[in-house]
DNA sequence: ATGAAAGCGCTAACAG
DNA sequence: CTGTTAGCGCTTTCAT
């Protein structure tokens, strides 16, 4: 910059000014100062302003994980709704594990980004404390901050669309419906547990334990627990899997099993989670689906109508589910 | 920081010592100065720690598009090899769109960010060229960079691949083989249509345009294409689909066609790109599969490399494809 | 319309 | 082992 008005022989604040596009610089002046620039090939750095004027025109996202379907199309909105908003976003895969969780915030903190889009993995986030006291916004999404948090929050009617799917089961005659969920410490697999049961109730069902299964989505964990519950004297004639990731991977376990449903009949099946080519199996999987890119969406809008100053309390907002019939939740029990 | 010094009783440059973990000060006036900082709740500010040092730490990464599995593998790939180097990754997406993928690496550069992969939309980087000149590092990312820009690349075997795959096709009988690919301004689909046209010669095959259709992913232009060269006098009896979004599109089209394969017969495909679930559709589907992880990590290892001083002239790695035998593409010709 | 000076928060380079 | 000084590149404030 010392450069560029040494060049253009000016002093610093008129390209200061030049470069902003401020007014109140002559034509001529502000002509030979651009000229200087293209000349020096001469970009402001972005960094030193950020210093000096105190907001970093940066977000940052943690995720569980990019490569998940569910989250690359929440990323994917939020960026959108940064860019229009003339920010960039700092993205970071937690990988669930709540170390790195805390580990990627602060740095984004120590970068002093404006706001943070957090799908927490873990449930203590006493951590964030400081960094709210010191004007840092954030919002979670997907998942609640742990206690003593007083955070604006986007989450999606789990329960309900847990209870719908189970409910849609049911309807459809099911007596013996299985549960199929991830690990139940992440606050949505309870949730859907939740709803699961709720739905039993209201059918009249009884909740039985042998038919739940909880745990990460690995094939060897699903495999076994899908051989366990078909083996069982009573076995489920339907399953409700708790995400896409459990969905995708039990579909895998059955054919394996050599139980995957066909067109004619077989296991009933809803899921938690919409996903790629769940149309175009047979048969088609239901599913009730969430909008990922909703929740980014909301998520980020909150966050910036938070940073243009909007005042008031947390919000807690819910978003709908939609349960999507494709066949595999229709077909009828034996 | 001036406040921890003044609380602790301190110079400055003790408190920064003591931040950096840096070696030489007595432990007891460490002790003083950490109590303060933890008093205070102070936090480095790596912004102003950037404009003094000049490495901020952090990579650009442009992709086409987040949300599209193919990238969302290579970004977390990226992401993790970034993390791995002690760096923050700000992403953006451009959505195929030569003027936003402009417009963020300029932001990314403005930020100062110490390194680029970018998966080019457009072919004319000039504007690059300055920002290379002040010792940004570049390294493009499954498709090359404009013309005068001598900078390491990584691409995938688009050629070999897609020769491969067709190859594979005529090998089970097939001689009317067509050929959808993305549109051929882009370069992976022009390299992938030369590697069909290199097979088709091999296997004696003549080189029929009207077997060949290219153009953006949407389910209308697919389907039209396809109802054309299904209603051909000598139609195709097989497919090979240039990419995983042209794969699952020209799936979706068949179904509407009422042509799609079953494992009983039908129209024969390969496609270029594995997508979840190609193995539990039936048939299964055929691919010449990419490693999109393998594309990130490789990318982002070379830049680290150039990052931490290695030089040399500018690499250009070829990363190989496999033929992943499923089902679709081993259907007979009627 | 333009400029001079101060300082954002930190660290490098030297003292002591 | 600790402190002082200067300055990274920019914007803010107050002159001119």
């Amino acid at each position: 910059m010392n450069d560029v008005a040494a060049a253009a022989g000016v002093a610093l604040k008129t390209v200061s000014r030049v470069v902003n596009e401020e007014r109140g610089v002559n034509e001529a002046t502000a002509e030979r100062v651009r000229q200087a620039i293209a000349l020096l090939g001469y970009r402001r750095n972005d960094g030193a302003r950020v210093l000096r004027r105190g907001r970093t025109a940066s977000i940052g996202l943690v995720i569980e994980d990019v490569a998940d379907p569910f989250y690359s199309l929440l990323s994917r909105a939020v960026e959108d709704v940064a860019l229009g908003n003339g920010s960039l976003v700092f993205t970071g895969s937690s990988g669930e594990d709540s170390l790195r969780e805390r580990e990627l915030v602060l740095a984004f903190c120590a970068r002093r980004v404006d706001g943070l889009i957090i799908v927490p993995a873990g449930d203590d986030h006493g951590y964030l404390v400081p960094e709210l006291a010191a004007g840092i916004r954030a919002v979670f999404a997907d998942r609640p901050a742990g206690p003593g948090l007083d955070v604006d929050t986007v989450l999606c009617d789990n329960t309900g669309g847990a209870r719908a799917g189970t409910a849609h089961l049911a309807a459809h005659g099911h007596r013996r419906i299985a549960f199929l969920g991830d690990n139940p410490a992440i606050f949505t697999a309870e949730e859907r547990l939740r709803g699961y049961r709720e739905a039993l109730a209201s059918a009249g069902l009884a909740y039985d334990a042998a038919l739940v299964a909880m745990g990460t989505p690995q094939q060897e964990r699903l495999h076994a627990d899908l051989a366990r519950l078909l083996a069982l004297p009573d076995p489920p004639t339907a399953l409700f899997t708790g995400n896409g990731r459990t969905t995708v991977t039990a579909l895998r376990a059955l054919e394996a099993l050599d139980a995957r449903p066909t067109a004619a009949g077989g296991i009933a099946i809803v899921g938690f989670d919409d996903f790629e080519l769940a149309d175009m199996l047979s048969p088609a999987v239901t599913v009730v689906a969430q909008d990922p890119a909703n929740l980014g969406r909301t998520a980020a809008e909150l966050l910036f109508r938070r940073l243009s100053g909007e005042t008031g309390p947390a919000e807690r907002l819910r978003l709908p589910t939609r349960l999507i019939a494709r066949g595999s939740g229709e077909l009828p029990p034996p």
